[in-house]
DNA sequence: GCCGTTTTCGGCCCGACTGTTTTCAGTCG
């Protein structure tokens, strides 16, 4: 189902992190990990390449293109099969709880035989743990919390996972002769940043063939329920996916209802009522005659009930309803809106790519601007130094008579330290195009000196970008502490934008605080903080966070012209 | 396991934080 690099990266992974538990050599783990990272992003399809183009992918050797090989004529690597035989898939799982590693999960399993995230959690209210070496209390009311934090998550899946799936359903229903519509619903239509199920949505008025060719998928594992009107499918992967067939004249009634949220629906039902009408995903009838008055485009139910077309990313009840009612809806921000991106990484630093791949990349997606931001040296294990990153200047400047449409920025991606400094002095940092400073260490901060720290970077003159700013990866690690209002009014007060991250585990500032932003007057960068060529499309993430956070393109520096950028650049005194 | 205008061998992702181990291992970015 997915792309073959991408299985073939989560096989190298898996080796890495297999090698790990069983006390692999380190050098050897990383050379995996990177290895894995690489061809994840790497642009070309590894199924068409040999040996010897795969040995071209950069950190690939010939014993990871063997092993690649080996995934391409197999469908997997046999050293893989080999050490999960000798450690259970759930022993992995349970590295995945922050504050729990290789080592420790080894140990919770080799001493106490356990295999799974709930036998650990069991394992720990009855106290089993105690006395196990290297488990103190506190270790354990960290794996408690790591743990809940993973539940919250609980079943539901990145939206880049859910639109994935979602996109392979529509593309094959979309072929067959007896659909006529198709499309996803729900809370990925929502852009939701976790999604339970994916909705699908088909018109059809012969709704069997469909049902079957949809159950007949590659990546049905089982069938959950199925129906003339609606099937349920798990796919391999564990995710549900529902598939509801309507008559092709209900499609609009039936892609506003199945879109939602509940919260939504009931405004928009409630206010048929008062209008003497009924809502259902059929359509908007009179409620005493029960005559059809209209259903087939969404337009027209939202019309007929006096409202403008609501935008998906909207639908929460959170007051689109009273700006609808009221002719204030925002019109939002969209991908095609975009002439720039402003933060991204080449292999100088943690990227995959290189420069010149980066910025074909930005060609190809027809930027005007882009902004090159590697990590700065106070992120020490990036290697960055004063003149590696000339000489990127440099090569940049040389490379930009190549991209007669596309300008090349040079920035950089500063780390905000403790007390909210950031690396180099004033007199490096002004000959930077854009700076984006970001929080990647001491997390955990209390909410007076990490508020004081946030405020501090954007008091910087030379800080334009906070990236990623409440450093969040969902699912993982919370938030960061801060009180959100004092650093937006300083953000605002100093022409500093909040990022919008479109990494799918992190759409960092979340939609919530970027509606709060943007009433204290912040505006906004969506940036991809691309690592690789593939990252790029994660833009429809990013945009849909922002249009969930009632973003106009004006409220969002890089969809403006670059003369209004660059006098936004300047910043301050 | 990968890689090379210091190297085909010997480096590589270092440093800080946390919790517990009384001298440091595990985890993380």
């Amino acid at each position: 189902m997915a792309r073959a690099n991408d299985e073939a990266a989560a096989l190298i992974q898996e080796l890495a992190d297999l090698l790990s538990i069983t006390g692999g050599d380190a050098f050897k783990i990383r050379a995996y990990e990177k290895a894995a990272r690489a061809v994840a992003g790497h642009p070309d399809d590894i199924t068409g390449l040999d040996l010897a183009g795969l040995r071209a992918i950069p950190s690939v050797g010939d014993a990871i293109a063997k092993k690649i090989l080996d995934y391409t004529a197999t469908g997997t690597i046999r050293q893989v099969e080999e050490l999960r035989l000798q450690i259970p898939a759930g022993v992995r799982a349970l590295t995945a709880i922050p504050t729990l590693g290789p080592k420790k999960a080894l140990a919770v399993y080799e001493q106490l035989g356990i295999s799974s995230v709930d036998e650990l959690a069991a394992a720990i209210a009855e106290g089993r743990l105690a006395g196990l070496k290297g488990f103190g209390a506190k270790t354990e009311e960290n794996i408690l919390r790591g743990i809940g934090l993973m539940r919250d998550a609980g079943e539901r899946v990145l939206v880049d996972a859910a639109a994935g799936v979602a996109d392979e359903v529509v593309a094959a229903l979309s072929r067959l002769p007896q659909v006529e519509r198709c499309a996803h619903a729900g809370s990925l239509r929502r852009m939701r940043e976790t999604i339970g199920d994916v909705d699908v949505l088909a018109a059809s008025r012969d709704p069997r063939p469909v049902m079957e060719a949809f159950t007949a998928l590659p990546f049905a594992a089982e069938v959950v329920a199925g129906g003339d009107k609606k099937t349920s499918i798990r796919t391999s992967t564990g995710l549900q996916v529902d598939l509801r067939v309507v008559p092709p004249e209900s499609w609009g009634a039936a892609l506003q209802y199945f879109t939602g949220s509940q919260a939504h629906n009931i405004r928009t039902r409630e206010i048929a009522v008062k209008a003497g009408l009924k809502l259902s995903e059929y359509g908007l009838f009179h409620a005493g005659s029960g005559e059809l008055v209209v259903s087939e485009t969404e337009e027209e139910v939202y019309g007929r009930l006096g409202l403008p077309w609501i935008h998906p990313a909207l639908r929460e009840d959170t007051g689109e309803i009273e700006a609808a009612l009221g002719d204030a809806l925002p019109s939002l921000v969209t991908v095609e809106d975009l002439r720039g991106d402003l933060h991204s990484h080449t292999d100088l630093t943690d990227g995959v790519a290189t420069l010149e791949q980066m910025a074909d990349a930005a060609a190809a997606r027809g930027l005007e601007y882009y902004a090159i931001t590697d990590h700065a040296p106070d992120l020490v294990m990036q290697r960055m130094t004063d003149e590696k990153m000339l000489a990127q200047r440099d090569r940049i400047a040389a490379l930009q008579e190549h991209y007669p449409g596309l300008v090349l920025l040079h920035g950089t991606e500063l780390n905000i330290g403790p007390d909210g400094g950031v690396d180099w002095d004033a007199g490096f940092l002004s000959a930077f195009d854009v700076c984006v400073a970001s929080v990647h260490s001491h997390f955990t901060q209390d909410r007076r000196d990490m508020t004081r720290r946030l405020v501090r970077a954007c008091e910087n003159p030379h800080v334009h970008v906070i990236g990623h700013p409440t450093a969040r990866s969902i699912g993982r690690r919370a938030p960061v502490d801060a009180d959100w209002d004092e650093v937006f009014r300083a953000a605002a007060r100093t022409g500093t934008a909040m990022e919008i991250d479109s990494f799918p585990d992190r759409l960092d500032l979340p939609a919530d605080l970027v509606r709060r932003a943007k009433r204290l007057g912040v505006v906004f960068a969506i940036d991809t903080d691309a690592h690789s060529v593939g990252h790029h499309a994660n833009i429809r993430y990013g945009v849909g966070t922002a249009q969930r956070g009632w973003l106009t393109p004006d409220d969002v520096i890089n969809t403006w012209p670059l003369p209004r950028l660059r006098e936004f650049l300047q910043k301050k005194p």
